[in-house]
DNA sequence: GCGAAGCCATAGCTATTATCTATGGCATCA
DNA sequence: TGATGCCATAGATAATAGCTATGGCTTCGC
């Protein structure tokens, strides 16, 4: 077999190519010009191909080191992930840990997730983000993210996702509604009843829509968070759905609304992780679903995980 | 950021994986044995966690050991892949190349175009391999091939295409056949016509049936390849389909039969060449392709590509 | 039990090589 | 036509990858 380059190499060459420089690029990974010369021309050799175009002007890449280039990244950013990966099996749960979170999960779960977390996993240092699902799975496959609080279920390639946690929807209305009063619900009394929902974009939207196939949005009015939401049903412009996680968190304590269940079968959403396919901390992000679910459990909210 | 391991660690790491013990993997890698256990504890160091648990009778990996163990192979397959992407990129089809090309091409293709790639292409070793057009995809994804020459479409995860050529259907029967006589054939004639066509597994029989969705195949008798099937057809057990280049190359030369084409829009089926998605080789599996066309433009056979 | 054998770790030395400083040649540009 | 900026080369040095020799620790077989 031929000999390999040295990982240190192709970092060489990657710094080269942003820099357009053997002194610049030198000093970006902060060894001297010859130093990273001599590598380049080692790694060239050891290729046996010229990957660099010397100028006057600075270096410019070959067909060939443009080839290599693509490559060099792809395997520095594997390497730069087997550490994480190692360190994450040896420590998981440890150390900085970027989440996303979407916004109909983040206000009512975290205060009640997060303390729980700090306690059992003290190393763990949680770096939040919060943003619609599409963007955070973008994040996830971008790097940005390690792992997203989602509902489910949501497809979207390269990511992969476990359910940790059902949210039941409640039905909210003010108290002079024609279905206030009732002990449940059924969902075909929803029918042509409208609904105020969130504005595009959110998920919570369409699985709510999807919960009651027979209710029908309002397409005059949508709200931007579940907090404005409630404000908008207690002004009468319509009832709604609600996650039980929002109203166990007490988002319409005091506001005079009637909130009531549905019957069984009960509708509702699946609230779960989601990682990059073949992420480093793949592993983690299942543990910290699993952390989470035990959180909420312990606490002794409702729900149950189905997979 | 934190340190990187090296690729000579990654390889230790492989090597130990797989001889479960310090002094064999030290062997197998030629180093000595301290020299490995070294490297190792570096490893071990520079990735904080440890991989290996040494016994009294060999060495096991830890968990952590087994989950860096899956990245290192990745990175060091990448890393070998980058360097036959540079030789490649440096010098294009030239050195050992592992071609695989289905049964109903290879005998008329190949003599035709391996003398003219010998002169253009001198330095290029072509290592040839007869397959089913499955078994040559899975060569291609298990890295046993570099390319291959298949008849198209025929779709396979990671596999990609390029069509080179078009590749007209014939109708070939016996003298004392109805349909003999005829300059050329509508397709609509070989209704209720029986076939005789390759065995399952060729993809050929399927092309050709898609080609005439009117006829039909006999059941009864079926052909192990293109030179069997045409003496089936000359001991009058039916008509068959084959592909000019087999009539091209002298299949049915001195056979006494009748070969006919079909009125234009002539069916036929694309040649083409395959290679694994991000395969370091692939921007050669191109340029074969481009330079096998050129051979058939050369010596004035039909065809032409479409892409 | 008690050597023998096998395994890994350590110590000390050596060869290699990665890197540095100093310098030279060669374009480009004011 | 210097001045400037760029890369290559030379020589010295520090870092390290590798080797030999050896020791401690199990695990067997007797």
């Amino acid at each position: 077999m031929s000999q390999l380059p040295t990982l240190r190499q192709l970092q060489f060459l990657i710094a080269l190519s942003e820099h357009g420089s053997f002194s610049r690029a030198a000093e970006a990974v902060f060894v001297t010009q010859p130093t990273l010369s001599a590598a380049i021309k080692e790694l060239e050799m050891t290729l046996g191909t010229v990957l660099v175009e010397r100028g006057a002007r600075g270096a410019v890449l070959t067909h060939a080191g443009e080839a290599v280039l693509e490559r060099a990244q792809r395997v520095m950013a594997e390497a730069e992930d087997l550490v994480i990966a190692a360190q994450a099996a040896g420590e998981p749960l440890s150390g900085p840990f970027r989440l996303g979170v979407i916004p109909t999960i983040a206000p009512f779960l975290l205060p009640k997730v997060l303390p729980t977390l700090r306690i059992k996993h003290p190393k763990l240092e949680v770096f939040l983000r919060e943003d619609l699902t599409e963007r955070l799975f973008d994040g996830l496959r971008e790097r940005r993210l390690d792992a997203a609080l989602v509902a489910l279920p949501y497809e979207s390639p390269l990511i992969e996702t476990k359910s940790i946690w059902s949210d039941e929807f409640l039905f909210a209305c003010t108290p002079d509604h024609p279905l206030a009063g009732s002990k449940t619900l059924d969902p075909s009394r929803l029918e042509n009843e409208p609904l105020l929902l969130l504005e595009d974009g959110h998920c919570l939207r369409d699985h709510a829509l999807a919960a009651c196939s027979t209710g029908t949005a309002r397409s005059d009015f949508a709200a931007t968070s579940l907090h404005t939401l409630v404000h908008m049903v207690k002004s009468g412009l319509g009832a709604t759905l609600l996650p039980r996680m929002a109203v166990d968190a007490g988002l319409v304590d005091q506001m005079g609304l009637e909130v009531m269940p549905f019957d069984p079968p009960v509708a509702g959403r699946e609230i779960g992780v989601a990682w990059r396919k073949g992420s480093a901390r793949a592993e983690e992000a299942l543990q910290l679903g699993e952390a989470i679910r035990e959180s909420l459990t312990g606490s002794g909210s409702a729900g149950e995980a189905t997979g």
